[in-house]
DNA sequence: ACCTGAACACCGTTCAAGT
DNA sequence: ACCTGAACACCGTTCAAGT
């Protein structure tokens, strides 16, 4: 009675949310594990990317929880990407696999899509419209939110104090606008920023995406319907 | 008369471009410069981090070129986020490090800063609203652009030909949306293809997002005009 | 100032062999 | 079916030493 692809996964991602990404090892893992390396291949099969699709099917696995079919299709749209930002900050070192690795956003469940594409054809959309407009709320969404958990470096040299200072210290005579309003801006917008969205709220920003892109479809599939007609 | 760092970091983007960022290496790219790997450390500061953010700061150093000033706020937000998608175009598999790294995205150049927020000010936005519109336009376009030339995975076992199989034999009982429009949305939705943006084009989608965004914006900064008076 | 060589402490992955 | 042990071919990074 030994290991198991579940427990395998589950303490990846233990591992994952403590010590980032960039610090992960299939050794150590199997090391926490009390195992040697060779079990994670064989029960998760070849390559460290089949194990990183797991976790990242695990962590989306419950997005389409709690949707209810009765609200409007922009009701639907909204709960379930902000249900996406939600999943995704549980684990937010885990961000770069969903947003910025194939093999893992693939994986990525099918009642999602099925619930996105249901909700675009009640609105109307239809043919290269109803492609682009569920490559906006994903690319733009869940690209919105992968930025905002963009991983900062490990501090072991002084980066942040060091970026913190150059950003303090911005010309006012070649960037009045940004210097303009640096105390509000400094460290909350995302080129200008030392930490990331797991210790800055980004909530209000991702608010207004949401809403603007919701608008925008809505004012564009009542165009598509006026067409049809 | 020896190396130097813009030739290193030149070199790295070429091995890059060839060989994909989890093929990078230290020390290989120490063997195509020649040269011992402490070399490497010597000009381009500690850590691999470190020039990753040089190669960053290269590709995105000619974002606000032919950025015309009187033209109106929204065409020159278009202008520099269509430059910005069109710059990590030339060298998509350098994406992730500017969409999911912070150490790359923020070393991005303040000309580029300062152009958005000048753009924004001119809008009429301030204060909080000023910050979520910046991040809106940030997270959603620059987010959208890193989801679209997420690597897929490297094909030595055939992940591509295993993917499409599963996409082409979706259940038409259990996702009746999904199947209904599988030709239409095979290999060209975000989560339903086996290849990135690289080798298929999301021209007509971002400019989906991209008209939303700004019509978006527009609405929002009246908005705002109204309340100032 | 710039470069070499060697060393340290790791990796991912595979494979024969064990039970 | 599940696990061990050892091996192969690498890594990133540092540091003394050379010129």
């Amino acid at each position: 009675m030994g290991l198991d692809k579940t427990q395998i996964v589950n303490a990846a991602i233990e591992q994952i949310d403590q010590r980032g990404l960039a610090a992960f090892s299939m050794r150590e893992l199997a090391r926490t594990l009390g195992v040697s390396p060779a079990v994670i291949y064989w029960h998760v099969g070849g390559r460290q990317e089949d194990l990183f699709a797991e976790v990242s099917a695990v962590i989306t696995a419950a997005l389409t929880d709690e949707i209810e079919p009765e609200q409007s299709w922009q009701d639907r749209l909204r709960s379930v990407f902000r249900r996406y930002r939600y999943l995704v900050h549980q684990h937010p070192k885990v961000a770069p696999l969903l947003g910025a690795q194939m093999k893992s956003n693939g994986v990525a469940n099918l009642v999602w899509v099925e619930t996105v594409l249901a909700a675009l054809a009640e609105a109307g959309f239809e043919g290269e419209s109803l492609r682009d407009a569920f490559n906006v709320l994903i690319g733009g969404l869940s690209g919105f939110v992968t930025m905002e958990l963009a991983p900062p470096p490990d501090d072991a040299d002084g980066w942040q104090q060091t970026f913190a200072d150059r950003v303090a210290n911005i010309d006012a005579d070649s960037f009045p606008h940004t210097h303009a309003v640096l105390p509000l801006i400094s460290n909350r917008i995302f080129v200008l920023r030392w930490q990331n969205g797991a210790d800055v709220s980004y909530d209000s920003s991702f608010e207004m995406l949401l809403d603007i892109i919701i608008d925008g479809l809505t004012l564009r599939s009542q165009q598509q319907g006026v067409s049809r007609r």
